[in-house]
Parts: C-alpha cells; sequence; structure tokens
DNA sequence: ATAGAACGAGACGGTATCGTACTGTTATGG
DNA sequence: CCATAACAGTACGATACCGTCTCGTTCTAT
C-alpha cells in the first residue's frame, strides 16, 4: 500500500508526463497538471518549488537507463547485445518524442542539461565497456578513438529514431554491426 | 537599393532569428522581435497574419539547401563529395541549435512538419542520385533499400551534430565514407 | 509633387500562466 | 483516537504575450 504522499506524487508525475508526450514541453502547465491529475495546485507546489523543477524531474524519470553487459560476451556478441539494447530504447515511442525536446531543451535550460548530461555519460559508460572488450581483443587498435567509434556505431540508430528514414528493427541492428565489423576488419585504415 | 518593404521585411527575421537561436523556439516573440529589430508591431503584423506564421517563416528561411551533385563524378568521389557538404551544414552553428528545435516542433507543429517535410525530400533526392550512381556501377545491389543506406550514411553525422561525442570534420567524414564503403565490399551480406 | 502605401508608436482588451494565500477537509502515524 | 501533515478547492495579483486599433509620420512610385 502506497502512503497519501506517494500517491499524489504519482498522479502529477503521470499527468504532466501525458502532457510532455502530447504537446511538448511547453504544454506541460501547472494548471494542465492540476486540471488532468485531479490534485490541487497547492499540493503540487508543496512537491515542486516552480514549474522547471516539475518539468526537469519529468524530465529524468523518463530517460531511460542503458544495463550494464556481461563483460563474458566478449566483443562481439556484446556490441550486438549493445545494439539490441538500443533499437529497444530508440524504439519506444514515448522516448522518441521526448528526445527531440530534451536535445532543444539542453541547449538553452542547465537543470535540462545536467539530466541529459548526467544520461549520456552513463550510456556511454556501458558502452564503453564494449569497446574496451574490443580493445582486449585485438579488434580495436588501442589509441582508437572511442567518441568517433560510438558516433559511427549509434549514430544510425539515434537518426532511424529521429527522421523515421528507415524502420528501427533487427535488420538495422544487424546491417550496423556488420557494417561496423567490416570497417574494423582491415586494420582500421590508420 | 532596396525598398523599405524589403528593409523592414529582414529586419524583423533577423531579429526573430537571433532570437531564436538565443533562446529556442519559445523565445520568438511579438514583442521580442519588435523591441530587437526597432520595427513596429503594426508593421509585424502587416508581413505576417500570426506569430506562428513568421515562425514557420524563420524556420524555412534557416533550412540549408544541400546542392545537387554532378553526375559525372561517379559513385565514390560523389559518396566523398556528399559528405563533405553534409558536414559543412551540420558543423554551422546556427544550423545545429535550429536542428533540435525543427525535429521537436514537427512533432506537434502541422506548419513546421510541412517545412521539415520538404527540406528532407530534397536532401533526400540529392542523396539518392549518389546511390542511383553506386547501382549503375554495381557497387550497390539494385534492390537495396535506399532508406536504409542513408541512415547508415548519414546518421553518424547527424549524432556527431547533436550530442557532439565527436567532432565534425572531414576526419570523421573519411573515416564514414570508408566505412561505408568497407561494409559494401563484400557483396553486401545479403 | 502628390496620392497612397508603408511605417512608428503605443494604447488596449483578452487570455494564459505562474506562484501565493486562505479556508475547510481528509488521511495517517503514533 | 487524535494531532497534524497533506490535501482539495479556489480566489487572487502579477506578468507575459497575442492580436487589434488609432493616429500621425515617412517613404515611394508615378
Amino acid at each position: 500500500m502506497s502512503t497519501r504522499v506517494e500517491r499524489t506524487h504519482v498522479a502529477v508525475m503521470k499527468a504532466a508526463t501525458e502532457l510532455l508526450l502530447e504537446g511538448g514541453p511547453s504544454a506541460i502547465t501547472i494548471d494542465g497538471v492540476v486540471g488532468r491529475s485531479g490534485v490541487a495546485k497547492s499540493t503540487v507546489y508543496r512537491h515542486w518549488a516552480t514549474r522547471d523543477e516539475l518539468v526537469t524531474d519529468v524530465f529524468d524519470h523518463l530517460t531511460p537507463k542503458l544495463e550494464a553487459l556481461d563483460a563474458s560476451l566478449g566483443f562481439e556478441d556484446g556490441l550486438r547485445a549493445l545494439v539490441r539494447q538500443l533499437v529497444a530504447m530508440l524504439a519506444d515511442p514515448a522516448w522518441r518524442s521526448v528526445l527531440p525536446a530534451m536535445m532543444l531543451l539542453k541547449l538553452h535550460q542547465n537543470d535540462i542539461a545536467e539530466v541529459e548530461e548526467r544520461m549520456q555519460k552513463e550510456q556511454l559508460q556501458v558502452c564503453s565497456a564494449v569497446l574496451q572488450c574490443g580493445k582486449q581483443e585485438g579488434r580495436i587498435p588501442a589509441d582508437e578513438d572511442e567518441g568517433l567509434l560510438l558516433t559511427l556505431l549509434i549514430g544510425p540508430l539515434l537518426m532511424a529514431a529521429l527522421t523515421g528514414t528507415t524502420e528501427l528493427n533487427e535488420t538495422l541492428a544487424d546491417r550496423l554491426v556488420g557494417q561496423f565489423m567490416a570497417a574494423l576488419a582491415p586494420a582500421t585504415t590508420r
């Protein structure tokens, strides 16, 4: 059983999230949240000091977590598992609509920028672990720039999620890993 | 010499563009534009019927145009030229800050969605021409999905522009073309 | 030169939103 | 059971913004 505080808290978060998905960040309005959630305005301001705090909290709760991968998988299997997980994350309609909002807000709002930074840092760490694995196996030169490699690997997934130029599915995932491995094979140009 | 109508028109567009770059789409405000441009509000409404029209117009004028490539370049050189042009486009700080705004607004605002659609259509056409070239040269299977290929090719550039995980320069461009070609070489997995 | 279009300046009403304040009600932990 | 923390409901002032309107001025095409 949940306490009353918890109940109102989740009711507000739920309403705010819905508004975000339906109309973008500017649609998260205190009066709107009050109307939809059935929670009184005074109660909302008991939990969040300001509108921006609520918005930031909503974004924070929506950022997907990337699970750390089992190192025993090795490089190639680890890579496949990673890409599969990324595809699942980016295929989520909710996240696909929130991501652009975050990309925009992080440019002009510090709190959102911090949330985005934390998320990216966590995710890059998981990704980096796989690349480290590849370096240990000798598949990747030790001095290779990880940021560059991850951009080459993840970029297409991001584009598919944002623009819809191609479907986000296993076909894309397999193709992507294939391309990535093929480029690594010939001792990577320099 | 320009007419007065032209002068006020560009003055408003300039102010609105600056506001967009500084504070995102919501920062484009009629009063703000009036204050910054020195153009009277009544004059603004003489040129644009509504705020949304102005905003849409600003986005429309900011969308970069991709120049059609010389078909005589052939596949590989055409591809390099294309990627170079894309890198230049995405390296522009203005566009890098406008792009996320467009990705977001197109989800909830039809006029912006139309602008984005037109732009994407034009750009994809230019890109597609290069791939056609590759198909004619037998470097790409004729039944290959162009949307998928373009996602694989352009995705990393988009990610670099949006997240800054790696620098947008010729190194990335070369690397990208290399990876793309490497994946094509072995008769493309299936 | 002059008629008419375009402009500057700003008042104005209307609406949306934020955040506060107050009053009475309800749930919850001790 | 009961003190109190949390809540609903709502009125309120303060801004910010939109779009309209008026009036006097300035440009511009003919």
